[in-house]
DNA sequence: TTGGTATATCGAGAAAAGTCGATATATATT
DNA sequence: AATATATATCGACTTTTCTCGATATACCAA
């Protein structure tokens, strides 16, 4: 886990919503339910995209950097990914800067 | 307390380094002691600058940059500025982080 | 296999951050 | 007042981040 990136990834408006919109989906997204039937295995990147305001490319890059550094899961299934938040890392970082910073 | 920015401060190796090293003065700073004979009042400018092995002008802006957000206090002194870590709000960001996050 | 939808990646331009050297300001000393 | 030291600010350049439109890839349905 390199602090650095955790706290790059976390210093954009948009990505920090995301990690909200992801923690309540159902009230954020009351419109949408996953396509393939399986809850809690996250939200989809078009409907985060349509809330968002930005593009689709962006939003697609913005799930991968989260992803990247650990803070989401990705499934994929079909065509969709499902993106759905990694409530351990988060935790972990949480400690982390409780005790390390 | 603008998340985002408090985020971008902390998204600095450099800038992550200098609150390690503002958390025990004493063992980072050894060869130095504040000029004005008070005990915990910080460190000043020139000793993280040494230290750093980055320029004058990077660090002066940098402390100030995390000044600004509120992760440490400046207190001026004669010449010297002396930063110290704002443990309250160092203390509150993990909460936040915990709780909000 | 052809077309449609979802997501990912590429390339580019604009904005922000990192970093420096030079200079300005504040304070102390003589 | 003149000089010296510590810190802050300015201007410039380079690198990174933000964001987009266009295109590629993956998957599904007919």
């Amino acid at each position: 886990m390199d602090q650095v990136e955790l706290f790059k990834a976390l210093a954009n408006k948009t990505r920090l919503q995301i990690l909200t919109w992801l923690k309540d989906p159902e009230f954020y997204f009351p419109d949408y339910q996953s396509a393939c039937g399986i809850d809690d295995i996250g939200v989809c990147v078009g409907h985060i995209q349509k809330k968002s305001g930005l593009t689709q490319s962006t939003i697609s890059a913005y799930l991968s950097l989260l992803h990247r550094v650990g803070l989401v899961s990705a499934t994929r299934v079909g065509q969709w990914t499902y993106y759905k938040r990694n409530e351990t890392a988060i935790a972990k970082l949480g400690q982390l800067i409780s005790s390390t910073l």
